[in-house]
DNA sequence: GATAAAATGCTCAAAATGAGCATATGAGTT
DNA sequence: AACTCATATGCTCATTTTGAGCATTTTATC
């Protein structure tokens, strides 16, 4: 029998009976007051950060949906953006390395909500994400993170060879290479790989060297690992969609967009480029209005020209190259 | 308590068990011969095409390990490159509409190998995935197909106002909107809710009133919507990440790599200009060799320089404007 | 009224892009 | 051997898009 004809011949080929499995659901749900972009961060009864988590239930009509409500139900807060980001389902996503470990499979979303609500409860909070990722935020130029890493990074891709080493150039803007925002997933699989994050160390009974300003806080499970791919999409994603704007509230200044992205990015970016690149998308339109406590000239109010998302399928903010300087 | 507390409080905080439920794969597994792309098709018991699905096992250490498994294992094809598509869990992806239908999550797979052997067998096949999509070739020039469904969309889009005018326009590149060719999903999506696919009317049970030639092969559950998610997933994909080599054999020439890319983009490329950016991003070199079975000048023959993908962090092969003439 | 701090306006060189003309080199034909 | 086809390959050019930075405007504050 040919191997493709065993391949037609397996269950497989109709719908019938899979395997059943532990399912839950893990939300990144993000905003952003001020200058830093924050997650919805819950306490376990261990102790440690965790994203709010929880069974799939099956009443909704579309996972998302189901997403929806439950974080709706809540928080009563509005989610204005949900993305799917990924189904995780490693074997070592377990806490504890037990053999039996039943496999889980956990849906990660992003969720992005326009305002942080105080939160009122000791074990819930808003918390900036570059407090996981420390190394990512440039905004004030090379993080000190990246300082102290460098050189217990540099240690491990020694062993692996002219590959390894590569890939830490390129993924850690190390040697002449440039920073890409945007690989935040590949750098903490490579810190995880090279065990300098704490969940990795957990996971083989190790201890912990690095001072946490400089590996991050630690997350329960795999959670760091779904805040990693959220970011990272999210830096993408506003480049090529209008989704900052669910962040921002209905009025609001170029620069105080500009904020925002770089909140988001983790860079700077080139003032007058991104206005020029804002305005010219026909992305934003003037209020009218100025808001004049900005210390200096008084700044056109703008909003969001909601026709542009049917208008144009919704380009994103494109950035202008990050500051040089 | 504050809302933020209950949710803090739920059990979702911890990692506790989850819901249990029917967990699947599936796969669009993509080869691509001659001019055209094509998938691994199979025949379900109730005579539709399907793609190879089946059920999750828990053996693996990672989901994507799983997938490989499972797909070499009965194939002995060597799976070049695997990514996640999409974790589909909606309700209506049941073939009938029962009321107790339990909700099935599937996870969608795309997988390309380098070769489409013969399969040999009459219940497993490659086909063209045009097959499904005959709207998304735009090779020869304006498909048929899109012709075909142009009336009965308008007068759908015209129940939707504006708002469903302008999505129809943006998506299908009707009335001067230029197309793009990664909407494959949005594309299906909105025929799917115009009523114009088999898969919709087979779920509300309607007769089926367009030829097949324009409304496409329809496939099992909702295995079309996959196959489109692995469509424009890919299409997305060539243009950053040089996944196109993973369908080319070891040598080739760049008109057989940009017939390659135009296959699966389905839309004509500027010839001069496919060379340029593919050479000058240096992602493939000379064997020293050519081949003069072209019909023409003989083409020199070309590699795929492995080392870019390290290198440079795998570029892709950027599309130059699609040929307008 | 001077000064500081932004916001806004504008310029310019470099790089990337979209098109198309021109030439090269084989196979098959006359 | 000259000629014709059919591609492959080389090169040019106008336009757009970027990346950078200088200059001017408009408030609040000293």
């Amino acid at each position: 029998m040919s191997d493709i004809r065993k391949l037609a011949a397996m269950p497989a080929a109709d719908t019938g009976a899979p395997a059943a499995l532990a399912v839950g659901l893990t939300a990144a749900i993000v905003a952003a007051t001020g200058e830093e972009p924050r997650v919805l961060v819950v306490r376990t009864a261990q102790g440690s950060d965790a994203l709010p988590s929880g069974p799939l239930e099956a009443q909704h009509r579309t996972l998302e949906a189901g997403l929806r409500n439950w974080v709706e139900r809540r928080t009563h807060q509005a989610l204005g953006y949900v993305e799917q980001l990924y189904t995780f389902g490693d074997r070592d996503r377990r806490e504890t390395d037990g053999e039996g470990a039943q496999r889980a499979l956990s849906l990660g979303y992003l969720a992005l909500v326009r305002e942080a609500r105080p939160t009122g409860a000791a074990d819930a909070s808003w918390q900036s994400w570059y407090r996981y990722f420390p190394w990512e935020d440039w905004r004030g130029g090379r993080p000190a993170a990246i300082a102290a890493l460098e050189p217990p990074l540099r240690e491990w891709a020694a062993q692996g060879g002219k590959l390894g080493q590569e890939r830490l150039r390129l993924n850690f803007g190390l040697g002449g290479a440039r920073w890409n925002e945007e690989r935040v997933l590949e750098r903490y699989e490579l810190l995880y790989e090279a065990g300098l994050v704490p969940e990795r160390l957990r996971d083989r009974n190790e201890g912990a060297p690095l001072p946490e300003a400089a590996r991050g806080v630690a997350m329960a499970v795999d959670h760091r690992r779904v805040l990693a791919t959220a970011i990272g999409r999210l830096r993408g994603k506003i480049k090529y969609r209008p989704v900052v704007f669910e962040l921002m509230p209905s009025a609001f200044t170029l620069s105080e967009l500009q904020r925002m992205v770089e909140a988001l990015s983790g860079v700077r970016l080139h003032k007058q480029n991104f206005r020029r690149l804002v305005e010219q998308q026909g992305l934003v339109e003037e209020t009218g209005d100025t808001r004049s406590e900005t210390g200096g000239r008084p700044a056109r109010l703008m909003r969001y020209r909601r026709e542009v998302l049917v208008e144009r399928l919704a380009p994103g903010v494109r950035l202008p190259a990050m500051r040089r300087t």
